[in-house]
RNA sequence: AGAGGAGUGGCAGAGCGGUCGAAUGCGGCGGUCUUGAAAACCGUUGUACUGCAAGGUACCGGGGGUUCGAAUCCCUCCUCCUCUGCCA
């Protein structure tokens, strides 16, 4: 969530922000947070200053039993009474303002970096660059989700079967291209000095806030409601979590943790034409790149996670293209988001298969998560992170695009890992 | 899952109703000494809110209660450890 303070300090900015986002209501709700905190501040005083007298007062009538004045002492004893009862109820009021002032603060998103485009949809964002030559595929070619039943390597009548729609069986070819692809990306990333980690796949609801899903996304996961717990839709949740309410040391900063984990969306109501065979599922797998970020650094660091994420896509031999998403189409909590498309050659059509953002200090504010700066004074970094990347569209891609006559061909850097060089 | 024990500052560990934001040790930081380092010695060392500042307030696992006053007593939840059970 933003800070009331620079909400408070650079309004104009703040507003002018949320104006490219087209968040609706702006001026009304950034007043109402302004006068929330005025009201919090007040009261705070009011309470400390009764806190602080009824303190003093317990002291006198601690040093006046000691000596034994044990009249004195009740005497003072009525005066705390009512002393007592305002700054109880001062503490009511203060608590609900505090509450009412978060709960406000989590319905504004994040401000937009200065060279966000505007815009109102995904026709409004700005294509950066595009690479590789999209394959002209021969006469027959048709898309994965033939391709899958062609060659036996994903089956959804299955995972029906077992599960549900959306949830598929990789088998065959079909499951060890997945675990090929998995540990391709985790062994990129070592290389790019990535730290390895394995988190829980369910996480808690604290974990939710910490990272923006709760509270307005609360309907795209899956809810264990007996134990109060939530299936990630990303590791960005559980790794990022790791360091909730954490002061790290300057000399400790960048922070740079990979892990693999499979994800899952409830994708509520957004079934449709475009979201045939893999291009939507209930659950994937994906590798997520996070990075803590000192404040100056982090620009620089998400341009970096952008050229990682794109040698990726050459090494896979993907055509694809950058997105820097519009005010309008950029998720709730980021100030920068690009993401990362690949061409699926017999759907004729870009699939997402990354997207790479730049949180600034939003998340950091929510998590708690500060580093103590050479001053000694503790401040908000920044979280960013990135898929790298997310399997089925990939494989959909690798699928359509390398497709033949003999068979669908493995990208070479893969063969290593699959251990095969032709699906057929 | 059942029985018992425990949760205090970066760590270890005292405190068990007022003088406790909290002894002491270790670690960290700064300094003296040294050619440099170690040792020794001196000093310093949590977070947040609030205030122009001085200062004030809150925090001893979380929440609630008793009391003029709670790290200390009570209730409740959570977590960890030990034993028993179950289990990949």
């Amino acid at each position: 969530m933003l800070q009331v303070n620079i909400i408070k300090e650079e309004k104009e900015r703040i507003l002018k922000g949320l104006a490219k986002r087209n968040f609706p209501h702006a001026e009304a709700s950034i007043e109402e947070i302004l006068q929330l905190d005025q009201n919090r501040r007040e009261t705070q005083q009011q309470m400390d200053q009764l806190l602080a007298e009824s303190n003093a007062l317990a002291k006198e009538i601690g040093a006046l039993m000691k000596s034994g004045q044990k009249e004195a002492a009740e005497k003072i004893k009525g005066k705390t009474a009512e002393l007592k009862e305002a700054s109880k109820s001062l503490g009511e009021q203060l608590n609900s303002l505090e509450e009412q002032l978060t709960r406000a603060l989590y319905l504004v998103p994040n401000i937009p970096h200065e060279s966000v485009p505007a815009g109102k949809s995904a026709e409004d964002n700005e294509v950066v660059l595009e690479n590789g030559a999209i394959p002209t595929l021969d006469k027959g070619a048709v898309p994965h989700w033939d391709l899958i039943k062609k060659y036996d390597i994903i089956d959804f009548e299955l995972g029906t079967k077992i599960t549900g729609a959306g949830f598929p069986v990789y088998k065959g070819k079909g499951a060890r291209l997945q675990r090929a692809l998995i540990n391709f990306f985790l062994d990129e990333a070592l290389q790019a000095d990535y730290m390895e980690v394995q988190p829980p796949i369910l996480v808690n609801e604290e974990s939710g806030y910490g990272t923006g899903q709760l509270p307005d996304k609360e309907g795209q996961m899956y809810h264990a409601t007996a134990d109060n717990l939530y299936l990630i839709p990303t590791a960005e949740v559980p790794i990022t979590n790791l360091y909730r309410d954490v002061i790290l040391q300057e000399k400790e900063l960048p922070i740079k943790n990979v892990g693999f984990t499979p994800c899952f969306r409830r994708e509520a109501g957004s079934w449709g034409a475009h979201v045939r065979g893999l291009n939507r599922l209930h659950q994937f797998d994906k590798v997520e790149i996070v990075q803590i970020q000192h404040p100056e650094n982090s620009y620089q660091a998400l341009e970096e996670m952008s050229a990682y994420v794109q040698g990726l896509l050459q090494k896979l031999e993907l055509p694809y293209r950058v997105l820097r998403l519009c005010g309008g189409d950029m998720g709730f909590t980021s100030s920068l988001t690009y993401d990362m498309e690949v061409y699926s050659a017999a759907q004729e059509r870009w699939l997402e298969v990354s997207s790479v953002s730049n949180f600034e200090t939003y998340q950091a504010n929510r998590l708690k998560l500060r580093y103590k700066a050479e001053d000694k004074k503790t401040q908000l970094l920044h979280t960013l992170n990135g898929s790298a990347l997310a399997l089925p569209r990939i494989v959909a891609a690798i699928l359509e695009n390398n497709q033949s006559a003999e068979g669908i061909r493995i990208p070479k850097v893969l063969v290593p890992y699959t251990g095969f060089d032709i699906i057929d």
